[in-house]
DNA sequence: GCCAACGTTGGC
DNA sequence: GCCAACGTTGGC
Protein backbone atom coordinates (compact mmCIF):
# COMPACT_ATOMS: atom_id res chain seq x y z
CA UNK A 1 0.00 0.00 0.00
CA UNK A 2 1.30 3.01 -1.10
CA UNK A 3 0.65 6.73 0.82
CA UNK A 4 0.14 10.01 -1.10
CA UNK A 5 -0.70 13.66 -1.01
CA UNK A 6 -3.08 15.27 -3.00
CA UNK A 7 -3.28 19.48 -2.74
CA UNK A 8 -6.70 21.22 -3.81
CA UNK A 9 -7.81 24.81 -3.30
CA UNK A 10 -10.10 24.80 -0.89
CA UNK A 11 -12.23 27.59 -2.56
CA UNK A 12 -12.31 25.27 -5.25
CA UNK A 13 -12.87 21.90 -4.28
CA UNK A 14 -12.38 21.78 -0.41
CA UNK A 15 -12.78 18.29 2.49
CA UNK A 16 -16.33 19.07 3.14
CA UNK A 17 -17.03 19.15 -1.13
CA UNK A 18 -15.37 15.33 -0.93
CA UNK A 19 -17.34 14.94 2.17
CA UNK A 20 -20.61 15.92 0.79
CA UNK A 21 -20.27 14.09 -2.51
CA UNK A 22 -18.13 10.74 -1.42
CA UNK A 23 -16.56 10.15 -4.36
CA UNK A 24 -14.99 12.34 -7.05
CA UNK A 25 -12.95 12.40 -10.32
CA UNK A 26 -9.57 14.16 -9.50
CA UNK A 27 -9.64 15.85 -12.96
CA UNK A 28 -7.44 18.96 -13.84
CA UNK A 29 -3.94 17.43 -13.34
CA UNK A 30 -1.48 19.28 -16.27
CA UNK A 31 1.88 17.95 -14.76
CA UNK A 32 4.00 15.07 -15.80
CA UNK A 33 5.39 14.07 -12.49
CA UNK A 34 1.66 14.52 -11.09
CA UNK A 35 0.07 12.27 -14.06
CA UNK A 36 2.94 9.72 -13.73
CA UNK A 37 2.22 9.48 -9.96
CA UNK A 38 -1.38 8.87 -10.40
CA UNK A 39 -0.82 6.69 -14.02
CA UNK A 40 2.19 4.63 -12.92
CA UNK A 41 2.25 4.72 -8.82
CA UNK A 42 -1.58 4.55 -7.50
CA UNK A 43 -3.32 1.29 -6.59
CA UNK A 44 -6.99 1.62 -5.64
CA UNK A 45 -6.98 1.42 -1.68
CA UNK A 46 -4.08 3.75 -1.57
CA UNK A 47 -4.60 6.31 1.28
CA UNK A 48 -4.19 9.63 0.78
CA UNK A 49 -3.85 12.68 2.77
CA UNK A 50 -6.20 15.65 1.39
CA UNK A 51 -4.14 19.36 1.56
CA UNK A 52 -5.62 22.57 0.88
CA UNK A 53 -3.91 24.91 -0.35
CA UNK A 54 -3.85 28.44 -1.68
CA UNK A 55 -5.79 29.75 1.88
CA UNK A 56 -5.32 31.24 5.36
CA UNK A 57 -4.27 27.97 6.71
CA UNK A 58 -2.17 26.06 4.31
CA UNK A 59 -2.00 22.28 5.69
CA UNK A 60 -3.61 18.39 5.59
CA UNK A 61 -7.17 18.52 6.67
CA UNK A 62 -8.51 15.04 5.81
CA UNK A 63 -7.84 11.34 4.83
CA UNK A 64 -9.34 10.11 0.91
CA UNK A 65 -8.79 6.81 -0.60
CA UNK A 66 -8.07 5.99 -3.84
CA UNK A 67 -11.16 4.88 -5.90
CA UNK A 68 -10.33 3.88 -9.34
CA UNK A 69 -7.42 3.05 -11.51
CA UNK A 70 -6.34 6.36 -13.54
CA UNK A 71 -8.44 6.67 -16.75
CA UNK A 72 -8.06 9.51 -19.11
CA UNK A 73 -9.15 13.19 -17.78
CA UNK A 74 -13.04 14.33 -19.86
CA UNK A 75 -11.67 17.81 -19.18
CA UNK A 76 -8.66 17.60 -21.36
CA UNK A 77 -11.10 16.93 -24.86
CA UNK A 78 -13.66 20.10 -23.71
CA UNK A 79 -12.41 23.23 -25.38
CA UNK A 80 -14.68 25.05 -23.04
CA UNK A 81 -13.19 23.52 -20.12
CA UNK A 82 -10.00 25.71 -18.55
CA UNK A 83 -8.35 22.96 -18.29
CA UNK A 84 -8.56 21.75 -22.67
CA UNK A 85 -5.88 20.88 -23.96
CA UNK A 86 -5.82 20.69 -27.54
CA UNK A 87 -2.66 19.03 -28.25
CA UNK A 88 -4.43 16.20 -26.98
CA UNK A 89 -6.97 13.54 -28.55
CA UNK A 90 -8.65 10.93 -27.54
CA UNK A 91 -6.83 8.12 -29.48
CA UNK A 92 -3.88 8.98 -27.44
CA UNK A 93 -4.93 11.34 -24.05
CA UNK A 94 -2.32 12.96 -22.56
CA UNK A 95 -3.99 13.04 -19.03
CA UNK A 96 -5.40 11.12 -16.63
CA UNK A 97 -7.23 10.70 -13.45
CA UNK A 98 -7.84 8.86 -10.57
CA UNK A 99 -11.33 8.88 -8.45
CA UNK A 100 -10.78 9.54 -4.63
CA UNK A 101 -13.11 8.58 -2.60
CA UNK A 102 -13.98 10.46 0.94
CA UNK A 103 -12.72 8.55 4.15
CA UNK A 104 -12.54 11.45 7.09
CA UNK A 105 -11.69 14.74 8.19
CA UNK A 106 -8.56 14.89 10.58
CA UNK A 107 -9.90 16.59 14.02
CA UNK A 108 -7.67 19.41 12.88
CA UNK A 109 -5.83 20.86 10.47
CA UNK A 110 -2.36 19.57 10.63
CA UNK A 111 -0.78 22.67 9.27
CA UNK A 112 2.23 23.09 6.38
CA UNK A 113 3.58 25.14 9.36
CA UNK A 114 4.08 22.71 12.13
CA UNK A 115 5.32 20.17 9.07
CA UNK A 116 8.25 22.46 8.49
CA UNK A 117 9.24 22.76 12.00
CA UNK A 118 9.30 18.99 12.63
CA UNK A 119 12.54 17.63 11.83
CA UNK A 120 11.37 14.54 11.05
CA UNK A 121 9.65 15.29 8.04
CA UNK A 122 12.33 17.50 6.77
CA UNK A 123 12.56 14.67 4.08
CA UNK A 124 9.20 15.12 2.66
CA UNK A 125 8.69 16.74 -0.33
CA UNK A 126 5.33 18.70 0.78
CA UNK A 127 7.92 20.92 3.14
CA UNK A 128 10.78 21.33 0.49
CA UNK A 129 10.96 24.71 -0.45
CA UNK A 130 9.30 25.83 -3.60
CA UNK A 131 7.76 22.26 -4.21
CA UNK A 132 4.63 22.87 -6.36
CA UNK A 133 4.10 19.04 -7.22
CA UNK A 134 -0.30 18.82 -6.58
CA UNK A 135 -0.18 15.08 -6.43
CA UNK A 136 3.29 13.25 -4.31
CA UNK A 137 4.26 10.42 -2.44
CA UNK A 138 4.36 10.36 1.24
CA UNK A 139 6.80 7.57 2.85
CA UNK A 140 4.73 5.29 5.44
CA UNK A 141 6.66 6.44 8.37
CA UNK A 142 6.08 10.46 7.15
CA UNK A 143 2.30 9.10 7.54
CA UNK A 144 2.43 7.48 10.76
CA UNK A 145 4.57 11.00 11.90
CA UNK A 146 1.96 13.39 10.35
CA UNK A 147 -1.47 11.36 12.12
CA UNK A 148 0.36 11.10 15.37
CA UNK A 149 -0.01 14.60 15.47
CA UNK A 150 -3.25 14.71 15.12
C1' DG B 1 19.96 21.41 -27.26
C1' DC B 2 20.29 25.97 -25.11
C1' DC B 3 18.01 29.43 -22.79
C1' DA B 4 15.04 33.63 -22.44
C1' DA B 5 10.37 34.61 -22.00
C1' DC B 6 6.34 33.46 -20.15
C1' DG B 7 2.71 31.23 -17.28
C1' DT B 8 1.43 28.96 -13.05
C1' DT B 9 1.70 27.58 -8.26
C1' DG B 10 1.24 28.62 -3.75
C1' DG B 11 3.10 30.65 0.63
C1' DC B 12 3.04 34.82 2.74
C1' DG C 1 -1.47 41.32 -4.22
C1' DC C 2 3.44 40.15 -4.29
C1' DC C 3 6.94 37.36 -5.72
C1' DA C 4 10.08 33.19 -5.63
C1' DA C 5 10.32 28.88 -7.64
C1' DC C 6 9.75 26.13 -11.23
C1' DG C 7 7.72 24.00 -15.64
C1' DT C 8 6.84 24.80 -20.46
C1' DT C 9 7.36 26.93 -24.86
C1' DG C 10 9.58 28.34 -28.83
C1' DG C 11 13.27 30.88 -31.35
C1' DC C 12 17.68 30.08 -32.72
Amino acid sequence: MNHWLMKSEPDAFSIDDLKRKKREPWDGVRNYQARNFMRDGMRVGDQVFFYHSNCAEPGIVGIARIATDAYPDPTQFDPKNGHFDAASSRDNPRWVLVDVAFVRKLKRTITLKEMQALPALSGMALVRKGNRLSVMPVDAEDWRTILALE
